[in-house]
DNA sequence: AGTATCCTGGAA
DNA sequence: TTCCAGGATACT
């Protein structure tokens, strides 16, 4: 669930909280979750950045930490920057620190930030700053929405492939950042059926679906990200997307656009696919 | 191309 | 009690 959106959103505010704050200790509650903490320890963040669905988080030692929340990972920050101190989301099971935090980041100035994961299948890294693009999983990105994902570029990924659109769509390695709810939003919006060749789509079809990314996306940015599963921002409050999506979740619902037929759900590549059997022929 | 795997909480 | 959620990878 966090795609695109939902890592720009914890990058954001991972951004505006932790700015200047230095780290003074990590504490590693579980053993999957070591990280050479001697490397971080002493540091200031100096910025964050993201990479599709991947969050960076920028130190000035010359040092960088990584992170993939995969489906239930959670950063949450306490500290002075946060104003009004928001109610934590039940979202955040057990609460911070609980029984689901695995790593602790104490700050200065009475900061904390910690990461949360009830199904641990989120990862974080340490590496030099200047290797962040070589790390394995970052290198293999492909371009991302709203960078280097030109029209033509996006033509030409569809163009070389004859597996179903769906799929190619949450390659993270084909694009950066699309996962399974904007994917199924996206080929809603452009009338494309899930599971269609990429190789089978028209100009127009192509250039179609191209917008619809991007709209959805934004969408998304807007609303703050989508918490249907686990997805809380460092503040601890829940995205809204999910109350504004196209046609992910809305199985049996009739389709609001022609009127005609329910909205199916089917596994495509094993993943829950949404879709009107009527509009997406 | 499809399926098991990593995991657990929460819904059915 | 069983099933399901969706990101990524490994394997058939």
């Amino acid at each position: 669930m966090p795609e695109l959106p939902e890592v720009e959103a914890i990058k954001n505010q991972l951004g505006k909280f932790l700015k200047g704050h230095r780290i003074v200790d990590v504490e590693i509650r579980n053993p999957k979750y070591e990280i050479q903490k001697e490397n971080i320890i002493g540091a200031k963040i100096t910025g964050t950045r993201r990479f599709g669905k991947v969050a960076v988080i920028d130190l000035s030692n010359g040092y960088s930490l990584i992170a993939h929340v995969k489906l239930t990972g959670q950063f949450i920050y306490r500290g002075p920057n946060l104003k009004n101190p928001q109610i934590l989301s039940k979202k955040v099971v057990g609460g911070v620190p609980g029984p689901h935090t695995l790593v602790i980041f104490n700050l200065n100035k009475d900061g904390v930030l910690y990461y949360n994961d009830v199904r641990r299948f989120g990862w974080i890294r340490v590496v030099k700053t200047l290797e962040v693009p070589e790390e394995p999983f970052i290198k293999k990105l492909g371009p991302e929405p709203f960078r280097d994902l030109t029209l033509e570029k996006f033509s030409e990924i569809l163009f070389k492939t004859k597996r179903q659109i769906k799929v190619v769509l949450m390659d993270q390695t084909k694009m950066g950042g699309v996962g399974n709810i904007y994917a199924n939003d996206a080929l809603y919006l452009s009338w494309i059926n899930p599971r269609w060749s990429a190789t089978s789509l028209n100009r127009s079809e192509v250039s179609n679906l191209y917008k619809a990314i991007l709209k959805v996306l934004k969408a998304g940015l807007k609303y703050g990200g989508a918490s249907e599963l686990a997805f809380v921002t460092p503040d601890g409050k829940e995205g809204k997307y999910q109350d504004y999506t196209l046609v992910y979740g809305k199985e049996g619902e009739v389709c609001k656009r022609c009127k005609k037929s329910k909205i199916t759900k089917f596994f495509l590549g094993g993943r829950g696919t949404y879709w009107c059997p009527n509009c997406q022929k």
